[in-house]
DNA sequence: CTTGACTCTGGAGTATGGTCCATACTTTAG
DNA sequence: CTAAAGTATGGACCATACTCCAGAGTCAAG
């Protein structure tokens, strides 16, 4: 079984090594094993998981949101494992709209902007602030 | 005119008067005008503004980002305007895009879990940690 | 006019998510 | 074998976005 160390783990998730022990740290990946060195070493299932971590994070959660995410599939309630996964499908179903209507306001703004001329009331202000959220 | 103080507005927005005034610091909300005692005045457009703030941090916006986007109205140069908003929304598409990729993974999970009986080999993390980010 | 609620400023402190550094040991290429 | 590159630990430090506090002035009801 190969296995990688620290910085190539590091390189290949375009992260630095300081982060990935930081998520060790915070109980979000742990190495697949020491050498007796001590030095850290970790396969494919942990290069999985650190892109994982990024991508969440990218999408705006949290790492405890994340240690949530990734605890699902550990736990052996399988009821709160899907009680857990539908309480995340929520947040990100009202992310999702709340991100739609922006989506739509930049997008009118940007149709309605000629993009020369004369600095016209710019309507993104008026389009977002009077939105309603939820 | 009517106007209001600091601690009405913080509190029909949900926020704390501390928020408020650290908005003011960073440049993304100027009171309406002060008092001669020097307490701050606020009106409806502030009011908008600060609910706009708020809305756009949940979308996970950075103060920064916010600024630039409230920045938009005050430019001259129609152009840089389009340029900016153009930026954002391709942001913002990525975000759709990715968070849409999520949603389908967890409505997945969600489908596929029985709500009971004996933990399967859950299928959020496979789901989530093979996709491909762009 | 007093009293309690509100607000002012400046500055310190907090949580999150890193990032950097010193010192020391390990591994690897030549 | 040696030098360079990599890694270990512990702890200090950083940016963002607040949050709290002290000490002092202001406002509004009775």
């Amino acid at each position: 079984m190969e296995s990688i160390g620290i910085g190539t783990l590091a390189k290949r998730a375009g992260v630095s090594i300081d982060t990935v022990r930081y998520y060790e740290k915070s109980g979000l990946l742990a190495p697949q094993a020491r050498l007796p060195s001590g030095y850290r070493r970790y396969g494919d299932p942990q290069m999985a998981r650190l892109r994982f971590i990024r991508r969440a994070q990218e999408l705006g959660f949290s790492l405890r949101d994340i240690g949530e995410l990734l605890g699902l599939s550990r736990q052996r309630d399988v009821a709160r494992i899907k009680r857990t996964a539908e309480r995340k499908l929520t947040e990100v179903n009202k992310r999702l709209a709340a991100l739609r209507r922006v989506q739509q306001a930049l997008a009118t703004l940007i149709a309605q902007c000629p993009g020369h001329g004369r600095a016209a009331e710019c309507p993104i202000l008026k389009a977002l602030g009077e939105e309603t959220v939820q």
